[in-house]
RNA sequence: GGGCGGUUAGCUCAGCUGGUCAGAGCGCGCGCCUUACAAGCGCGAGGUCCCCGGUUCGAGCCCGGGACCGCCCACCA
């Protein structure tokens, strides 16, 4: 071990890279596609865009992925953690557009071919960087299976998919209100909207005498195919099926009677847009009413807009209020709810367009079902409810996008009236494919089972699949989840998962969301310079919990910290111990330490069942910290010196459980000093985790050794407040019996015990009895008075307390027995705390 | 407009079914180079558990009301 002499310190930087490629050797990531699901363990990961970076949501993913994957590993399954990188449509077409533009070309100028090969230079040049920073994690995935959502075979199950779903007719074509993104030129879903509250005009512009309608979109009237009032609504019931002249543009609108208008609301008479407004287009069906497209898919006022041709929407709306002069009555200022497309910034024009669509009602129906039926547990739980009532109101998904990356829509078009849909293309000649691509989220709903080869019938779909945990932020429960379940149970006919975790998100240190944007992005990869990448995947797990944090830095210098502490533990022990030692616990500490161990163990495995990886990490912080290092390895460090067999034993055995047990949470330091160990043992990831052993757990070691712990405690506090130099060996007298405990004390204490029984002394209650500190030098005896006098003080209000929660007849009645006799219980021993002092 | 979550030490957070529950890490103060670790060790000071009512022998913990913060959903011109 001259190794652990000379290294005086953990550097994860020098032993990471090390240790990871080792992990890859050993192809411990790529198990065999044998047995099946049942037996089996598996995750798949959610697909990182494929020229994406890791940032902090991958980097909290996968410090909790990898701990189920390597405990699961450690208990014997076969662990299969599926990698793989998703194509990102509208991500990556913009990266390309970007470059492109860089060079002053469009992507019209290329054609659709040669910038779809464009695209696929770029995801070869960028893809391979967050592979290689999730190794730096020591990410344990299979990236000897690598997938991507556009390679051959998962192309073909997403074609497969498409063409079942048309033929079943649950995909579809039509002329529908769609969200367009007029930035990007393609339509987008209802979950890539977000509502941004602004202040706009709110226009009143009078379209007869009788009719005054309200607007903060004056251009949209242009479009305009009817008017609408409430049905109960006194005022205008006459007017109900006479018409008003659209100023401007001279059309003859009915006025219509629809449920939807609100009589308070302005003058309750409602211009009707069924071009430009989902509601108006509903009400525009309802009443089989003409629907007029005046802003084009360009972002500018089409020929139906008259003058107003060509002009952008904003340009239009100032023309448009110029031109109506008198006939606006009046303006007021409107704070309002503005769709934005979450993708291009862009404020969301709702226009009427010819889109493919796919009809949730019937594959929602299944996917409430096992979540109901707890097939799938959403944890935490809350998060169920908000999935059902998502799924309970879904609405038509627009899969179409106007893109050229991603799988092109599988079907072609001849002449007016022919269509064909299909895998291969249609025989004959004069076809035309739809030019169209999918929703990237259309293919990524075919994750979990599309990777090990579905459609085929492929070993790896026997063996893993259904996966058992998806793990996620709340993000894209919809966009995401809620598909993977509804077409896992359409196609392969079962749950793509049992278990959703829904993790944090982890804000910036000020609650803001991090983002590059505003700036507020925390790279991990830094962090994993800067502190390894053991303290970055503690800390994370350390702050991760049911509801959103802050990100704090001090967690990850937590896990620097417990790295560290592990190595320095392991020099102590390895330096100290003979590998062939071997003897049973002698002594209380031996058993209390085992004890405790295996209290960490249960605990450990409790906190992996219930996906609380928070307290996992700190649970394991507090085994190493505050059981294991400050006290064990304290009193212990004499005997290992002296070669006490039993005393090398033990430690030696706490210290290969405690590595193995810390290993899911901080693998290279685990891993690293697992090597070190004594005798050959192969790769700690890919050993077992050491079976629990109840026989270990020792109340009455518990009870001995946390008396002792707590009578140092005392006497080191003694020692603080009467301002003795720890180099003084402390002469004190233990006043009661107390044989077995009693040397450890005086180590930790660093006390002399004496038997001159006659001796004057400042009193310490401790629980082991009290101890009579004699006169020593360096000792300030008066200082230690007052202290006495305070803490006398205290015991004296506590037993008053107490006191009287006991002369209170009703707690006495009332209360358990139990809570009563502790509370006796209490007040006896403060009792004696105070005589004896 | 609905729904959900939060408000506990200077900071970031734990506190299970109401009864040693007032905690941890960091920070702060004091003292120590004790032969694993000074990025360490020991000791210590910090809190009207957001506010107001209520239930109870007893309430961070349960109920009602309020304030502030965050998130999600939603078709009100």
């Amino acid at each position: 071990m001259t190794d652990l002499n000379t290294r005086t310190r953990y550097d994860p930087s020098e032993a990471e890279p090390r240790i990871a490629q080792r992990w890859l050797d050993s192809g411990i990531n790529h198990p065999n596609p044998e047995g099946d699901a049942g037996e089996n363990f598996s995750i798949a990961v959610p697909p990182p865009n494929v020229t994406g970076a890791l940032h902090m949501g991958h980097a909290l993913n996968g410090s909790i992925q990898d701990a189920l994957i390597r405990w699961h590993r450690m208990h014997g399954r076969r662990a299969k953690w599926v990698f793989g990188t998703d194509h990102a449509g509208i991500a990556t077409q913009k990266q390309v557009e970007a470059k492109l533009a860089r060079q002053g070309v469009t992507k019209e100028q290329l054609g659709r071919e040669r910038f779809v090969e464009e695209v696929w230079d770029w995801t070869r040049e960028h893809g391979g960087i967050i592979q290689s920073q999730f190794k730096r994690m020591g990410a344990s995935l299979d990236y000897d299976a690598e997938r991507f959502t556009l390679d051959d075979g998962y192309a073909r199950a997403v074609l497969k998919v498409f063409v079942d779903l048309y033929d079943q007719g649950l995909i579809y074509r039509d002329h529908y209100m769609v969200n367009w993104d007029p930035g990007l030129g393609t339509a987008v879903s209802d979950l890539e909207v977000e509502e941004r509250e602004e202040t706009d005009t709110l226009y009143s512009i009078r379209y007869s005498d009788d009719v005054v309608v309200a607007t903060v979109r004056p251009e949209t009237m242009l479009g305009d195919t009817a008017v609408a009032v409430h049905p109960d609504d006194e005022r205008y019931k006459h007017l109900v099926g006479t018409t008003v002249t659209l100023p401007l543009v001279g059309r003859e609108l009915p006025v219509i009677a629809d449920d939807y208008v609100r009589m308070d609301f302005g003058t309750g008479n409602l211009k009707v847009t069924p071009g430009h407004d989902p509601n108006d287009f509903e009400i525009g069906r309802r009443h089989g009413l003409e629907t007029v497209g005046v802003i084009g898919e360009d972002g500018r006022m089409t020929a139906e807009a008259g003058d107003f041709a060509g002009m952008t929407a904003l340009e239009a709306r100032e023309a448009v209020v110029a031109a109506l002069g008198d006939a606006v009555v009046a303006t007021e200022p409107y704070t309002h709810n503005v769709p934005y497309s979450q993708r291009s910034g862009e404020r969301i024009e709702p226009l009427i367009s010819l889109q493919w669509f796919m009809a949730m009602d019937e594959l929602a129906r299944p996917a409430i079902d096992v979540v109901e039926r707890g097939e799938v547990k959403i944890h935490p739980p809350s998060q169920s409810r908000r999935y059902v009532e998502w799924l309970e109101g879904i609405r038509p998904w627009c899969i179409s996008r106007q893109l050229w990356w991603g799988h092109q829509i599988p079907v072609w078009y001849r002449g007016e009236d022919e269509r064909y849909c299909g895998l291969e293309p249609p025989e004959g000649d004069g076809w035309t494919r739809d030019p169209d691509v999918l929703d990237t989220w259309f293919s990524s709903a075919l994750w979990p089972f599309a990777t090990l080869g579905w459609p085929e019938d492929t070993p790896e779909v026997r063996a893993f699949y259904p996966t058992d945990v998806l793990s996620t932020a709340r993000d894209i429960l919809f966009l995401w989840v809620a598909r993977m379940v509804m077409m896992g149970l359409r196609f392969p006919g079962a749950i793509p998962f049992e278990h959703v975790y829904v993790h944090s998100v982890i804000q910036a240190p000020d609650g803001r969301r991090m983002s590059k944007s505003l700036g507020t992005g925390i790279d991990p990869v830094e962090l994993i310079d800067e502190f390894g990448a053991d303290a970055t995947r503690f800390g994370l797990l350390a702050m991760s919990s049911t509801q959103d944090v802050r990100f704090s830095k001090e967690k990850i210098e937590q896990g620097a910290k417990l790295a560290n502490k592990l190595f320095q533990a392991s020099r102590l022990i390895l330096t100290n111990v003979d590998p062939a030692a071997d003897a049973p616990p002698s002594r209380a500490e031996d058993r209390w330490i085992l004890s405790r161990l295996e209290r960490a163990k249960a605990d450990a495995a409790e906190r992996i069942d219930v996906f609380d990886f928070s307290k996992l990490a700190l649970g394991l912080y507090d085994f190493v910290f505050g059981e294991l290092c400050d006290w064990y390895l304290e009193m212990v460090k004499p005997r290992l010196y002296d070669g006490e067999p039993a005393a090398q034993a033990t430690a030696l055995r706490v210290l290969e459980e405690t590595l193995a047990l810390a290993h899911p949470v901080i693998p290279f330091v685990t891993e690293e000093l697992w090597a070190m160990l004594p005798g050959e043992r192969g790769l700690l990831a890919a050993s077992r985790m050491p079976a629990r052993d109840p026989s270990r757990l020792d109340t009455a070691a518990d009870t001995t050794i946390a008396a002792a712990i707590e009578t140092v405690r005392r006497l080191r506090s003694f020692r603080d407040l009467s301002d003795t130099k720890p180099s003084v060996i402390l002469r004190a007298r233990l006043d009661a019996d107390e044989e077995q405990t009693a040397p450890l004390i005086a180590q930790l204490a660093r006390v002399e015990w004496s038997t001159d029984w006659d001796a004057e002394g400042a009193v310490v209650v401790t629980p082991v009895g009290p101890v009579a500190i004699l006169p020593t030098d360096g000792v300030d005896f008066a200082a230690a008075a007052r202290r006495q006098a305070e803490e006398r003080k205290r015991l004296q209000q506590e037993i008053a307390r107490a006191e009287g929660k006991l002369s209170n007849e009703s707690f006495v009645a009332k209360a358990p027995e139990a809570v009563v006799a502790s509370e006796r219980e209490k007040l006896e021993r403060l009792r004696a705390e105070l005589e004896a002092l």
